[in-house]
DNA sequence: GCCATCGTTTCCGATAAACGGTACGAAAAG
DNA sequence: CTTTTCGTACCGTTTATCGGAAACGATGGC
């Protein structure tokens, strides 16, 4: 076997040399997390550098706490429910959260519509943040969990639309697109046009697609690193907010999803 | 002063009564990563029930590895940037998760009832993912980690069905047939007969075996290389969700699984 | 069917880490 | 200024963790 060098190794003796069990632990997990995939135990003894039947126990640990899981048919661990939910709560409170809000406040002040941000975690959008103006018609959804389906709100199309192609494709065979109102898009072959759409033109619109008489535009959220990691999005009563109105916000939205994008990493 | 309550207070004992200090520690994040605000020490120990001098070392080990900072110009614990960076990549890790759970808001979608997708491992049953639908009453199951008894629920016994015979005989003697319910099964002969009649009828069925109320029907997920290597399961309350007709939700659980199963490989 | 690799589990003594009552200084409340 | 609350430090005790070695089972390649 040509024992492939294994991109989510940590520093030599930076985990194995630690002293506290927990903080050992902790490293572990890190390099799990970073490696992107489902990583088997020996991959871990060599990016930890940890004894095995110490690795096996801690991940034992993780496993039965919920942390973690194991790929089904296989050996190998991934992230469990439990995890996934704890970093989006980093995500929604962090130093950097705040700064964040500052920016979102910005752009609600400027353009005074209500803004979101929002992610995509295991296939389902889910919101970072987001600032209501203070109007009296206005769309209410429950702060937290799980939003909107993805295949019906700027969003969701947005960041389907910047995944890599064979993975966006897969999730469009696989996504429910369920109805809600006459221009919902319920045809897979459109929803990858828009998906095109999207990308060339660098921003999502939803019209009225899942509540009549809402209408969003979004625009990518880039790291450092460039990849589209969340969405920004405007979203307002058509009464108020047409469409072609949202869509003249699009280079306010796209400056500050630039500040935005900086605050990760 | 008032003692004002604390809203990301974890459960009594959730925390203190963890035997494990890894586990501890992860507890304590998740209490102050659930806060979203600056937390101080005595408003943890309020919320995890730990005493103070653990606590105060728990932090001080965070705070030295940069998971954990200070509030500026005060004493109050806020996430730092290593933890950050953790839940950045946890964000971004999701890409196996995210196919396997579109399947499942898709049927969960379709026939707006809760769905869950287990495994079996070392005997136990755990929940890999769960979407539940907007009903009142429901089942409330602890996230992540070991969740029933397998001899009482239609997953459990379905995964158990599909075993090699020899091992399937083997758990069956091994386990402790516990009564949760009159109609819980306890006799191991009639829950031999029963895995007969599941991998002859090709799905599972809980009628009230663990809560009374709670029916559960259950489908094996494949592998491209045909072995069973989870289940899909439907569960409701029985005044919504009577047995009979989660029965005819089957055969589209039956395609949800084949497109689960296709994930792999 | 054979062999190599990988994952899981056991044992156990030594070591070190976690524990938490107690106490004291610092800060805030009154 | 007094009093209470809070954060930090100490330290003897205890208990969990560690990890080498090794065996066993499962898996996959050949």
């Amino acid at each position: 076997m040509p024992s492939r060098a294994l991109s989510f190794v940590a520093e030599p003796g930076e985990i194995a040399g630690e002293t506290s069990s927990t903080l050992k632990a902790f490293g572990v997990l890190e390099v799990l997390v970073r490696a992107g995939r489902a990583v088997t135990l020996s991959e871990l003894m060599q990016a930890t550098e940890l004894p095995k039947p110490t690795l096996h126990r801690t991940l034992a640990l993780f496993e039965e706490a919920g942390y973690l899981a194991r790929e089904p048919g296989g050996r190998a661990y991934i992230i469990g429910e439990r995890l996934s939910h704890f970093g989006l709560d980093v995500l929604r409170n962090d130093r950097a959260a705040t700064q964040r809000r500052t920016v979102l406040r910005r752009v609600v002040s400027e353009i005074d519509e209500s803004c979101n941000l929002a992610v995509l975690q295991r296939g389902a959008l889910i919101y970072l943040d987001r600032i209501e103006v203070e109007w009296p018609l206005r769309l209410q959804i429950p702060v937290g969990g799980v939003a909107i389906p993805p295949h019906c709100c700027a969003s969701g199309k947005l960041l389907l639309a910047y995944r890599p192609v064979a993975e966006r494709q897969r999730l469009l065979e696989l996504m429910a697109l369920k109805r809600f109102t006459e221009r919902t898009i319920t045809d897979r072959q459109v929803l990858a046009s828009e998906f095109d759409r999207i990308v060339t033109s660098g921003y999502a619109v939803d019209n009225e697609e899942y509540v009549l008489g809402v209408a969003c535009v979004a625009v990518p959220v880039r790291s450092p690193h460039g990849e589209v990691i969340a969405s920004l999005a405007v979203q307002g009563a058509t009464a108020r907010l047409p469409l072609m109105r949202a869509i003249e916000f699009v280079p306010r939205l796209q400056a500050a999803a630039a500040d935005i994008g900086s605050t990760f990493g």
